[in-house]
DNA sequence: TCGCCATTTCTCTAATCTCCGATATATTAA
DNA sequence: TTAATATATCGGAGATTAGAGAAATGGCGA
């Protein structure tokens, strides 16, 4: 139990305390998403997405995971910071918005990048169609 | 478990992410305190405290009790909001400044609330000593 | 290499927050 | 009533934040 200062804990609840920020933990708890699916469910600009999650990772909630030209985000609590996470579930699962953000994103799981993304030319499917 | 708003549990968290308003919270777990007792702890302007304290009660942590000319603040957390409190406690135990606050706060529960506000002429301490 | 694209970083603006000191309100004592 | 006092509210200065779009970065495929 050591001694730690106050700044820490200020910062993550500061954090915490941001509508589109608990929208995206919300999501999350679901597994990890790349910036695009995020930001397909959140609706805001790609950038200002980044920036939440640069937050998020910041305040020890997060951990990041490139893969080619995307980067997931996955929940990962650092150490001493489940409990207060753990306690935020029930709360957030009340919440109308959540609950209709978790539908949208069980439909962007499953849509290919490419297709989320408006691609001109996708990459895969088909060729000339 | 009805369907809320997000906005409620937003205002909550942006409430706890300031040092002062965690320290004030730590302070009346022993019990309630007045605004000057407070504000001898916390050390910021009285005018500065008194809103921190009307944010605390807005967002549904703390209760009022108004003694004469002092009013007396009380940790009171709506229903709900337990949980949230509770696991805030052990985070708050490990940081010296909550730690050296307490230990002030207990001085200034003793000191007579004349003397801790300097008054020119205490009231009912030795008339003309 | 070149172009495309997801993501990040930068720049700027508007809005919000924090703090203080001044003022207002209300209570007590004389 | 008048003076003193505790607290709340108001007004403004300075700092911080959220957001968008522009520009930069880095990976992929041709």
């Amino acid at each position: 139990m050591a001694i730690q200062p106050i700044e820490p804990l200020v910062d993550l609840l500061k954090t915490l305390g941001h509508p589109a920020r608990l929208r995206i933990l919300a999501l999350l708890r679901d597994g990890e998403m790349c910036v695009c699916q995020i930001n397909s469910v959140i609706g805001l600009a790609a950038s200002t997405v980044s920036e939440h999650l640069t937050e998020l990772r910041r305040a020890g909630l997060l951990a990041e995971r490139k893969d080619g030209r995307w980067v997931y985000y996955e929940l990962k609590p650092k150490a001493g910071l489940q409990d207060l996470l753990a306690v935020l579930w029930p709360h957030l699962d009340q919440i109308q918005r959540v609950k209709e953000d978790i539908k949208a994103a069980r439909i962007v799981r499953k849509t290919p990048l490419g297709v989320l993304c408006g691609w001109k030319k996708p990459q895969r499917l088909s060729i000339g169609g």
